[in-house]
DNA sequence: TTTGTAAATAACCAATCAGTTATTTAAAGG
DNA sequence: CCTTTAAATAACTGATTGGTTATTTACAAA
C-alpha cells in the first residue's frame, strides 16, 4: 500500500524515456519542449532523465540519432537491384514519399535541428558515419538508365537525391499552412495520392531523356 | 539626468517591435522565443508590446502576417508577360529561390507556423485572402506552352506551384543539417549555384515534352 | 544472508517565464 | 496656458523552468 515502487529494468526505463522524448521534441520543438512532460510521458522519474542522458539537449541528440538511424535501416532494406531503372526511381520516390508520411516526427525534429544550426548532429561522431545507402544505390541506377539510353546524361546523384527528398519533404512538411493557404485539406487521401503521383512524374520528367 | 525618456513615436514604435519578434520567433521558434528579448531588441517597453498585439501568440500571427505580406508584394512585382514561356518558368524558379535564400526569416516562420498545426493562420482572416499570384500566372504560362507544343500536356498549376516551391524550399530549410550530412557547407557560393540550376532543370525537365 | 552498486524517488532550488499593476509624462486640441 | 489622452516606464507577480540534492530501495554477486 505505501510503495508503488516500480521493478528495476534500466533498457525499459531508457527506452520509454527516448520514446517519449521523441513525441515531445517532435509536437513542441526543442525550445518548447518540457522535461518534466517527457518524464511524465515516459512513466519515468525526472532524474533518470538526467542520470541516463545528461540533460535536455543531449537528450534531443539521442532523439535525432534514433530518428536518423531507423530511417537509414528502413533505406537499406529497400531491395533495388531491379531491372528496370525506371522503375527502381519510382520505388525509391514513393518510399521517400511513404516514410514521410508515416514518421512525421522525423520530419520535425530534422525542422529543430535546422533551426539551431544542426549544433547537436555536428557534435554528433554517430550521425556523421551514417551515410544514405541511397546516393550510392542512386549511382549506378542512374548509369544503368543512361546505357539503356533512357535517362539524360550528366545526372548528379547527390543533387538528384535532394530533389527526391524536396518534393516529398516539402508537402508533409507544410501541409497546414498550404492547407490553409490553398483552403483544401492536404492530408485527405485523394489529394495524397494525387501529389505522390505527381512527386513521381516530377522526378522521372527530369530523368528522361 | 534623471530622465532618459524617449521620444514619443507609436507607429515606429510598432514597427520596431514587429521586426524584432520576426528576428526572435524566426530564430528561436515560438515556444523559444522570448518576449522579454523582443521588447529589448526593439529597443522598447514589454508593456508596449502587450499593448499593441495582446500577448506572445498575436505577435507570431503579427509577425507571420507580415512575412506573409512581403513575399506576395514581392511576387506581384515580377512581371512574367514574356514571349517565350520556357524563360517566364526559368524566371520565376529563380525568382522563388532568391526570395528564400535571401529570407531565411520567411521559411523559419513557416516551419514554426506548421509545428503548431497552423492554428494561428487559419484564424487570420487577412492571411487567407492573401493568394499568391502565381498559381493564375502558371496556368496562363502553362497554356501557352502548351499551345507552343514545348511543354506537355495535363499540368496542374498547384502541383507545379508546390513542386517549384519544394525544389527550393527544402534545400534552404535542410541547409544545416544536409551540409553536415553530405560533409561539404552548403551555403557556399557554387554549391547554391549548382543546385539553383538543378532546381530549374528537374521544372523545365518535367514541364517539356 | 550480507553487502556493494546503481536504479528509482521525492522534495527542492534559483532563474526565468508571460503577463499585470500602478504611475509618470509627452504631446495635441482648445 | 490648461486639460485630456495615450504613449512610455519601472517594478512586480504567480507559475513554470531545467537541473540538483539527499535518500531509499531492488537486486545480483559474494
Amino acid at each position: 500500500m505505501k510503495k508503488p515502487t516500480k521493478k528495476r529494468d534500466p533498457e525499459a526505463t531508457k527506452r520509454s524515456i527516448l520514446e517519449a522524448a521523441v513525441k515531445e521534441f517532435s509536437t513542441y520543438g526543442l525550445g518548447g519542449a518540457r522535461v518534466d512532460r517527457i518524464a511524465e510521458r515516459a512513466d519515468a522519474n525526472k532524474r533518470m532523465l538526467y542520470h541516463y542522458f545528461g540533460n535536455k539537449d543531449a537528450l534531443f541528440l539521442a532523439a535525432l540519432e534514433e530518428a536518423y538511424t531507423d530511417i537509414r535501416n528502413a533505406e537499406r532494406k529497400l531491395e533495388l537491384e531491379n531491372v528496370d531503372p525506371v522503375d527502381s526511381i519510382r520505388r525509391l520516390v514513393t518510399f521517400t514519399w511513404d516514410y514521410y508520411e508515416e514518421n512525421p516526427h522525423f520530419l520535425s525534429l530534422l525542422n529543430s535541428e535546422n533551426l539551431h544550426k544542426a549544433v547537436h548532429i555536428k557534435r554528433s561522431k554517430h550521425i556523421q558515419l551514417l551515410h544514405s545507402p541511397f546516393v550510392e544505390m542512386l549511382r549506378r541506377i542512374i548509369e544503368k538508365g543512361q546505357n539503356q539510353k533512357v535517362f539524360r546524361a550528366r545526372v548528379d546523384p547527390v543533387q538528384l537525391y535532394m530533389s527526391i527528398a524536396s518534393v516529398c519533404y516539402f508537402y508533409f512538411s507544410n501541409i497546414h499552412t498550404l492547407s490553409v493557404i490553398f483552403g483544401r485539406d492536404l492530408s485527405a487521401e485523394e489529394a495524397r495520392e494525387e501529389r505522390r503521383n505527381h512527386a513521381v512524374e516530377v522526378i522521372l520528367g527530369y530523368l528522361r531523356v
